[in-house]
DNA sequence: CACAAATAATGATTTAAATCACAAAAGCGA
DNA sequence: TCGCTTTTGTGATTTAAATCATTATTTGTG
């Protein structure tokens, strides 16, 4: 009966893109065009919400959060890892950034212009279905997460992002967290208060250890177990 | 200021498919090849979450809700009315169906041969962009809906519903809602007791006029700060 | 039509989680 | 290094919303 109904797919669904080893000598010209690759460091704003989309991104180094804001509210819609593309919403149907990027570590990130990805998509069948590969996967990891932040309560979402992070993000059971508890409040739908409480649990638990930023999952089928019944 | 960071998204994106003007007879053909349409009366489930996924679902007349569910819990992701495809993540990355698919009217809905769909696309760009229009419209407007059903509280989420239906799936301010209590419960993560008091409190204050299954807005501007305020 | 079953409505009670208030620890720039 | 700000941690209190209990009202069906 595991996996029945199962609604957390970080474990099966890999966006990370290879997208661009399907381009040519002249597609990967095309491209690079008008591409421009930005460094930022820890913390810096790449994208602001409500700005005008004119590029795509591609995360070639580092870690960012993308997020929605409005006064007092703040959400983590979603963490991305190098070698990842982010705002691919912009290629269409949307013409300002949803969302806002910022930096979680020190990163470079290649600015795409959209009309010369959309160019080369219609150029390349293969490199616009693997871009298509990771919007759609994208699409089911987001349904996850509004499923898991709205309908399970606060162990549940914790353990979910736990698994996701070590999952999709690090692929590993031990890892580096450059997330404040206020962002993983912000990530888990809660009050930065609640994510101290469940850390604690947790550790006393021993579901998990953690020293300073570093978290290493313990007991991965518990955590599943939580993440399950919510 | 007012529209600054302006997270409900319903107004200004449409997902309503234009996409078969682009095809010529012989792509038409080629998708017409394998297709079926299955008539459904209201209430019947179209596609089940968790079964392989064969085909991408077009709705061609009538209502549907997608919706996850895990024993006690139920969420409904998206209303989508006809004129709109269905499952279109499972174009790609996506080999189950993550969400189940029921009728809400007597709907039409047809089957197109997902490969026979993508191979479409390869032919004809602009089909190709039609469809991703719709995915990348449907993708902002999930983000929307994570972040009101996360970070607003009930009247907040009850009037971005109401926006929402009335700007995108009923183009009018007065409607029938084939919707039990039960079910704008799941769509807006909260218990049906509430949703009863709020249209309670929202009949109060002449926000709303409801008489049966019709709801009419009568002070649309007054729902719009209350989403805004959340 | 009549009766069962499902849905809607309402008030009382409980509870999960936020908020508040404050203390300890960790970063960090001058 | 010191002092200052930010982050982390903890317990007490409040509150938004769920749950429970019960009654109306539909709705569908033999």
């Amino acid at each position: 009966m595991e996996g029945i109904n199962n609604v957390n797919h970080c474990e099966e669904i890999d966006e990370t893109s290879s997208c661009f080893n399907s381009l040519s000598e002249e597609e990967i010209a095309l491209i690079d065009r008008n591409k421009t690759d930005i460094k930022y460091s820890k913390g810096e704003t790449i994208v602001k919400q409500g700005t005008r989309a004119t590029s795509i991104l591609y995360l070639k180094e580092g870690l960012v959060k993308l997020s929605m804001n409005t006064g007092e509210n703040n959400l983590i819609l979603n963490i991305k890892s190098m070698n990842h593309f982010i705002a691919t919403e912009n290629l269409y149907a949307v013409e300002f950034h949803p969302y806002s990027v910022t930096a979680l570590q020190d990163s470079v990130v290649c600015f795409l212009d959209i009309e010369d990805v959309k160019h080369v998509m219609k150029l390349n069948n293969v490199f616009a279905s693997d871009i298509y590969r990771v919007i759609n996967a994208n699409v089911v990891l987001t349904y996850d997460r509004l499923f898991s932040l709205t309908q399970k309560q606060l162990h549940g979402r914790f353990a979910d992002i736990l698994l996701c992070l070590s999952a999709k993000i690090f692929k590993a059971k031990k890892f580096d967290l450059p997330l404040s508890r206020r962002d993983l409040a912000a990530l888990t739908g809660m009050a930065p208060e609640s994510v101290i409480r469940i850390i604690k649990d947790f550790k006393n638990d021993k579901l998990i250890a953690t020293q300073g930023k570093s978290i290493e999952i313990l007991n991965m089928p518990m955590l599943k177990k939580i993440s399950a019944v919510g």
